[in-house]
Order: C-alpha cells, then structure tokens, then sequence
DNA sequence: ATACAACTTGAAGCCGGCTTCAGGTCAAGC
DNA sequence: GCTTGACCTGAAGCCGGCTTCAAGTTGTAT
C-alpha cells in the first residue's frame, strides 16, 4: 500500500505519516528499490492504532516507547502492560475533568437562555 | 489579593497568571501605586472559571473572545452563549473519543493479562 | 540600614506536534 | 522523450501554551 492510501484510508496527510515513522512509531514500513514506501497490513494496523491513541492525546513519545517495547519480544509484556495501564488512568482523569466542564457549561448555557428570555421581554414592553 | 496567593488558592504558577493577563483573559486586575496587581473576588471567580476550562482544553482565544464578549454587556449574550454551545459540543466529542479509547484500552490490558499468564505457566512448565 | 524575598516588565526560549520548504528522484500517460 | 504528478529527504518553520531570563523596583524582617 502506498503511502497515500493509507493518508486516504486513516484520513492522515502523508506528512503526518512520515512524521510518525520518523519519530520511531512505524519502525517497518519498507521500501522498495527506488526508495517508495509499501505499508503492509501490520503497518496499517499500527496506523490505526496509533491513530485512535492520539486522537485521546497519548504523546508520541510514550507510544514510541510503547512500540519499542513490542519489538523487544515477551519480555518486556508486563512493562508494556503498565505503559497502558498509566495512560488509562490519565485519560480517566481527562474525560473527567471534560465531564465537569461539560456540565458547567451545561449550567450556564441554560442561564443564558433565562438570561436572554429576561432581556427579550425587557425589550417588548418598551415597545 | 497579591498573585502568590491567587496562584496558591488556584494551583497556578505566578508566571502562568501574568500570562493570562497579557493575553486579555483578565482585562480588569488592578494595580497599586507601585505597579503591584491587587485581585479582587471577581478576578479570582475568573481565574477560577480560566482554570477549569483550560483543564479541559478550551483554547486561550476562545477564552479571550468570550470574555471580551462579557464586558460588551447584554448585546452580546446570543454571541457569548453560541461560543459555550459551540465548545460543549466539542468536548463532547472528545470526551467520546477518549471514552473509546479507554475501552480499547480495557480490553488491551486485558489481553495482557492472559497472554502474560500463559508465558508465566510456560515458564513454570520448564523448570 | 541592609539584606532578601516578592513583585514588576518585555523579550526570548522551550516543547510537542505537526507542516512546509527546497531540491531532488521516479513512474505513468501522451 | 517529455511532462506531470507522486514520491523521497533533511531542515526549517509554525502554533499554542506556557516558562524562563534579565534587569530592575518594592516591601518586610532583623
């Protein structure tokens, strides 16, 4: 697969695709003779995956680290397990604090809306 | 209020306040003959306010415009409530996304939980 | 009165995560 | 065979959000 296809299949310009490899989260990518990129499906998979977490905000460098490990073998499996039980947590707290602006905002939109009613009437009777 | 106490009653570094205000987050901190801000309960409801949007991520000019919007008065309260509207559903979005992210997470972590118990056993099974 | 911590400013620096640029190679269609 | 567009590279640039720096002033405790 080339390389923009798979911009065009996970919705990632090449750039940001090449940005990734470079930064060591799709160490086998291979390459032809002439040098052009041929993801194989396995690469594909880590783009997605890669995707998704970054879409939650997991930094490039903890997935470097995450991936790294997966190419040492089943020695490093329990490392690799802490790796995501960490980022689970922190995202826990992310989508927390979210809920609770979410909620604030919830409140004040509503405040806005009997703010805005008041001032409307306000508005008729001077009429 | 001098900064060192806004900035312990908040969790936020001095630096990080002065920042704020020169970005036009808080237009009205005042300062005494010397120059030295004073803030007032209403700068630290804004501080406060500042805080837990930020922790979710709201932008610092979104932040700037809304607030600018606040100090224009009542005719800019449709403006001001369509900004809170616009961002909650934002965050709603991502809230979502690390939501599944999560699961995902769940479920990897799960998977390494079996897989690591079958090393151990292998493991065992050698000695 | 002197030291020392806390305050001030504008400007520069840093970090993460892309994004763009310059300059070159390669491949497919006309 | 020539153009055109997709690919390649390393380096530089950009943006948001702080953070640090340099250099100076103020306020408080001894």
């Amino acid at each position: 697969m080339k390389i923009s296809e798979v911009s065009e299949k996970y919705n990632i310009p090449v750039d940001t695709l090449r940005y990734y490899e470079k930064a060591g989260l799709l160490p086998n990518v291979q390459k032809n003779e002439s040098g052009i990129r041929d993801y194989s499906e396995s690469d594909c998979n880590w783009v997605e995956f890669i995707k998704c977490m970054r879409s939650a905000g997991l930094p490039v460098k903890v997935l470097k680290r995450y991936i790294d490990l997966f190419h040492m073998g089943d020695s490093t499996l329990n490392e690799r397990k802490q790796i995501l039980i960490d980022e689970r947590k922190k995202l826990i707290e992310k989508r927390d604090a979210i809920q609770s602006t979410i909620e604030r905002l919830d409140y004040k939109i509503n405040s806005y809306e009997h703010t805005i009613a008041i001032c409307e009437k306000e508005l008729l009777k001077r009429k």
